[in-house]
DNA sequence: AAGACGCCGTATCGTATGTTACGGATTTTA
DNA sequence: TAAAATCCGTAACATACGATACGGCGTCTT
C-alpha cells in the first residue's frame, strides 16, 4: 500500500504541476529540477537551493526557520525559493519531498541497504565511500555553474587570490601551481592572517577570491571572506556538505561530500574538484596559456 | 581530511533521553523501540505503533491529524503513544525520526543504493578516468605493503620527513598537517634545496624519508634522496606509474595511476592514498594520538 | 550619474498544529 | 453483577508556524 498516495489530502496526488520543467520537459526529482533553476535563482534563493541539495532531502522537511536559519537566509527568501519551484505553498513542497522518499524507501532495492555490503573485490570502506563522495560531489555541480566558474577565473583581467584552510590550504596551493602556470596575476594567500589582511588592497570588483574550507570553519577565512566581500570581490566557495558560513558572501558555493567512516574528513573530493576546475581553465585558456607555456620553457 | 571523529551528527546525538530503554539497555533505533514495547500497549496505540512501522517512518514525519486518520485513531491517541516512548512532545519525536533518516541517507552504502541510475554517462570522461585511477593504485598496494609502511611511520621514536615536488608537495603538506596531529617529530622540507639538505644532517637510520614524486622528476628531490639513502634512512616513495628514478633508493614504492584525458596529469590517487596512509596510521597510534588529540585541544 | 527595477529582510497577521482537560465507553476486579 | 480503573475520543485552548505587506538596499540601465 503506497503511503499517502493522496490519502491525506485528496488532491494533491499526481497533477502536481511544479515539478514540470518550464521547458516542457520532466525534471524526475526535485533535486534534478533544483541544479535545472539554480542558476537562474537571485543570490538569497540560490544558497537556499544550495544548503538543500547539500542536505537533501532533510532540511527540506523542517520547518521554514531551521531551513532559513540553516542557509543563513530570511523565512520569506525560503518560501519565494519554493514559490519559484512551482508549489503554492510549503506545505505542498514538503509533501513532494516525502513522497519521492517514500518512493525511495520503499523501493525493493532499499531493503538490502541493511544487508551486508556488495563487497566487490577487498577494497576497504573508506575507499568506497572517498569514490562515492568524489562522485555525489561532481553530480550535484551542473556544468552551467562550472562553465561560469571557468569564465570567471578564465578572465585575464581579473587578479585571481587562493587560499584554504588548516587541511585544504594545500588544495589551494595545488591548484595554484598549476593556474600560475597558465595564467597571470594568481596569487596564493600565505603565510600570517595580518599578511592577507594587506593583500585585500590588491582586491577589486573585478578580481576573484577562492576559498576552501571545510570545518572546523576558521574565524580568520570568515573574516577574510567578509572583508573581500565588502570590497565587491566575487568569492568562490569549495566547502564541505555542511556549507562554511562564508557560503553567505560567496557567489559559486560548491559542496563537497568529506564524510568517511574513519577518524577524519576526506578532501579528497575538494582535490578532484580542484583538478577538473584545472582542466577546464586549462582548456578555456588553450591558446594563451600554450604561448605562455612556451615562453616559460625558454626562460629555462 | 579534517580533524574531529565524531562531530558529523552535531552535539544532539546521543543526549536523548527518549530512545534510552527504561529497562537500561540501549535501543539503537526507534523502530526496535517500538517492537520492544509494542506488547505492553494499549489497543489505539498499539495501532499507532504498526502503522507507524509498517510505514515508517515517513508517516511519523507528518502531522498528527495526519497520522492519527491513517491509522484510525484519535490525535491524543498518537501523542499519548509517542509520549509511552519516551519522547516529551511530537517534534522531539519527530527530530528524533529525521536524525536517524539522516544518519542512513549519509552513509554511503545507502547513498549507492538509493540513487537508481548511477548514470556514467552525464559524467565526465576525465572523473571516469581519475576515479579508475585511484581504484587502480590501490589495487596495486598489498596489504602487507600498507602496513608495514604504517608500522613504519607509527614508531614514535623514528623522525618523518615529508616533501614532494612542483605539484606534489601540497599532498605532502596535506599529509603533514594531519600527521603532526597524531604523532611528534614530522616535519615537513619547506623552501629551497640547500634548505633540505641542511637537515640531512638531523636524518639517521632509525628515520623515514616520505617523497612524492611525479614526472617530470625532479633532479633536486633525486638528489635529496640519494643523500638520504647513504645516510641509512629508509624512503617511502610515491610516485606515478612509470617511477621516479628515486625507486632505486626507496625501500618502498607506491606506484600510483596519474594518466588522464587531460593537459595535466592527475595526483588524485596519489592524494587518496595519503589520506588512507593518514586514516591508517591513526588508528594504528589510536591510544596515543587520543591523549595527544586531547592535549593539543586544551592548549587552545 | 540618476533613475528604475528587482531582491531581500523586518515586522505583522491569520491559521493550522500540537496540546490538554474532561466525560463517556469498555474492560477488569472483587 | 457491581464497582473501579483504564482507555479513548470530543472539544476547547495556546503556541508557533507559514504567509504577506512593506520598506531599504544594491544593482543594472539609459
Amino acid at each position: 500500500m503506497g503511503l499517502c498516495s493522496g490519502c491525506t489530502n485528496g488532491a494533491r496526488a499526481g497533477e502536481n504541476p511544479s515539478i514540470r520543467a518550464e521547458g516542457g520537459e520532466m525534471a524526475s526529482s526535485i533535486a534534478e529540477l533544483i541544479s535545472e533553476r539554480m542558476d537562474t535563482m537571485p543570490a538569497g534563493e540560490r544558497r537556499a537551493a544550495q544548503t538543500l541539495v547539500a542536505n537533501y532531502p532533510l532540511i527540506g522537511l523542517k520547518t521554514v526557520a531551521d531551513f532559513s536559519q540553516h542557509a543563513g537566509v530570511s523565512s520569506p527568501t525560503i518560501l519565494r525559493f519554493v514559490a519559484r519551484l512551482g508549489f503554492h505553498n510549503y506545505p505542498e513542497f514538503q509533501a513532494a519531498l516525502q513522497d519521492e522518499l517514500a518512493a525511495q524507501l520503499q523501493s525493493p532495492l532499499s531493503r538490502t541497504v541493511l544487508e551486508p555490503a556488495p563487497d566487490r573485490g577487498k577494497t576497504s570502506p573508506v575507499l568506497e565511500a572517498t569514490l562515492t563522495n568524489i562522485r555525489e560531489t561532481f553530480r550535484h555541480v551542473s556544468e552551467r555553474q562550472m562553465g561560469e566558474i571557468v569564465a570567471r577565473l578564465a578572465n585575464p583581467r581579473a587578479k585571481i587570490f587562493l587560499i584554504g584552510g588548516r587541511f585544504t590550504d594545500p588544495v589551494a596551493q595545488y591548484m595554484t601551481a598549476h593556474l600560475t602556470i597558465v595564467r597571470p596575476n594568481v596569487f596564493h594567500l600565505t603565510g600570517q592572517e595580518s599578511t592577507w589582511r594587506d593583500r585585500l588592497i590588491d582586491m577589486g570588483k573585478r578580481d576573484v577570491l577562492l576559498i576552501f574550507d571545510i570545518r572546523r570553519y576558521q574565524d580568520s577565512l570568515i573574516r577574510l571572506a567578509e572583508k573581500a566581500h565588502a570590497r565587491g570581490v566575487e568569492i568562490v566557495l569549495v566547502t564541505d556538505q555542511w556549507l562554511s558560513p562564508i557560503a553567505r558572501f560567496a557567489r559559486y558555493v560548491i559542496a563537497g561530500r568529506t564524510a568517511v567512516p574513519s577518524s577524519w574528513d576526506s578532501s579528497a573530493a575538494l582535490f578532484v574538484f580542484a583538478e577538473a576546475l584545472i582542466g577546464e581553465l586549462t582548456r578555456a585558456l588553450e591558446a594563451e596559456s600554450a604561448r605562455r607555456i612556451r615562453e616559460m620553457e625558454e626562460l629555462r
